[in-house]
DNA sequence: AATTAATTGTTATTTAATAAACAAAGGTAG
DNA sequence: CTACCTTTGTTTATTAAATAACAATTAATT
């Protein structure tokens, strides 16, 4: 059931769906077609089906899927059933907006710590989140058992927060710093940058009209 | 010259190489081979020569490539000579963090507005750059000549905002809120969703060790 | 001077992602 | 009751991206 090996793409799909669903289920509406979460989406209906077929799940013919169960199927696929809990490493002006953004918005998935090299900012709390001495940081992922983290740290201390990263057994990191990271095959690593993006945009845009 | 159609991904890793040269250059380094690029961005040194072939750059054998023509032939293929200029549209915690950071980040990319439909943001400014009321949008685009803009307002705006983008003839937009916006095709669209990345790095960080 | 090692630039192959094509099912209209 | 339309599920084809393969060049070494 645990389908180990969906595509990456297909993932970052049906996290997609499923939040745009979420909000179909609250305005009432029980069913719905392939073409119409792909047209929220701006992807073919193909596109669709091909993900939900890989999920296992089947819709009803014409009447198409129905929308609490292919919510909760998703779920099952993306979340983990004991829930996850995240840390954000660096407190500044991007970990203070993911806090106050990320809290209370996924059941499966809880930020319950934020660590600083700061004064100023250890002590300190935001959403609800406390801010920890980053030298607390292996303990403290330990204690709270902590899987996953979020890196907004300046891009040259990057490097250094992902090895204590590494050290303290973390599976999960997603780096915000536009400094790309070294971190063993054990680990998952995503890693976005603001910047490329948009000067990608700026690029593309330029060739526009 | 202009290479008009540079592969999605070559454009993105351009922008990283740049980055990550130019601090190379303010260490004093005049040449760098593939492979040290390769390394930087865990990527293999062929993926990193084929895209400055791409770019119509060749380097020395035995010396790798010259830093600074390097750092200025991407400056050519991806800035626009005359700059381009970006507003941001929602001046709240993710739309402030962005103002902050990207404020001379890039020479020929400057925000020179920012939108609100509040009226304790309006007036206000952060890192220099004015907060307008949203319904000024459309005359602002076209005084100060912004291509370009940033949607950070919460999801159910984002349509909207992208309508009046839209009308105020944008050339491209970057949607970071999670609700997925339609434009026409001239119109360059890159949407990223911060959440998606989280509960992606959960899927995989899930199946670890 | 010949040989080896390092490194670039380019072509070819493989892999991953997307889109197209189409059979099957079942409801609707004539 | 039959033909047709809609929509799903799956296979096949196309496109885009990444990787591998390799020829070419030059510096250093024997
Ligand atoms: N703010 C944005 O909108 C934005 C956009 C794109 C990228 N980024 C990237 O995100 C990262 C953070 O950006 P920001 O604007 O929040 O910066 P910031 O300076 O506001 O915050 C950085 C925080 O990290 C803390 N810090 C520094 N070194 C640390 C260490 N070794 N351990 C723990 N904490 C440490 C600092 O005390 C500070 O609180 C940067 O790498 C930046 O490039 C930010
Ligand atoms: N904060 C984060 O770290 C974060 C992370 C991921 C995604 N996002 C997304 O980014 C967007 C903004 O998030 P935020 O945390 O900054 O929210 P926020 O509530 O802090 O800011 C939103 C701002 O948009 C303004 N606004 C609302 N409607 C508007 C309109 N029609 N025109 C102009 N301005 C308008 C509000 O006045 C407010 O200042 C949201 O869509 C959110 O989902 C934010």
């Amino acid at each position: 059931m645990a389908m180990n090996t969906l595509p990456d793409k297909t993932v970052e799909r049906l996290s997609q769906y499923r939040r745009n669903l979420l909000i179909c289920d609250a305005n009432g509406k029980e069913h719905i077609f392939s073409h119409e979460i792909a047209n929220i989406h701006h992807i073919t209906p193909v596109q669709v089906r091909r993900d939900i077929m890989l999920i296992g799940y089947t819709g009803t013919l014409r009447k198409g899927y129905n929308v609490k169960e292919l919510v909760a199927l998703i779920g099952e696929i993306l979340d983990n059933p004991d829930g996850q809990n995240v840390a954000i490493v660096g407190a500044g002006n991007l970990g203070r907006a993911l806090m106050k953004y990320f809290t209370n918005r996924r059941e499966k998935l809880s930020i319950v710590a934020a660590f600083d090299n700061h004064t100023d900012k250890i002590g300190t709390s935001f959403a609800g989140v406390e801010v920890y001495p980053i030298d607390q940081l292996k303990q403290i992922i330990k204690d709270k058992n902590i899987s996953i983290a979020i890196i907004s740290v300046p891009f040259d201390e990057a490097v250094n927060v992902a090895a204590l990263l590494v050290e303290a057994k973390i599976k999960g990191i997603l780096n915000y710093s536009p400094r790309p990271v070294n971190v063993p095959e054990n680990i998952y690593l995503e890693e976005y940058d603001m910047v490329t993006s948009l000067e990608k945009v700026a690029y593309f845009a330029k060739n526009k009209k």
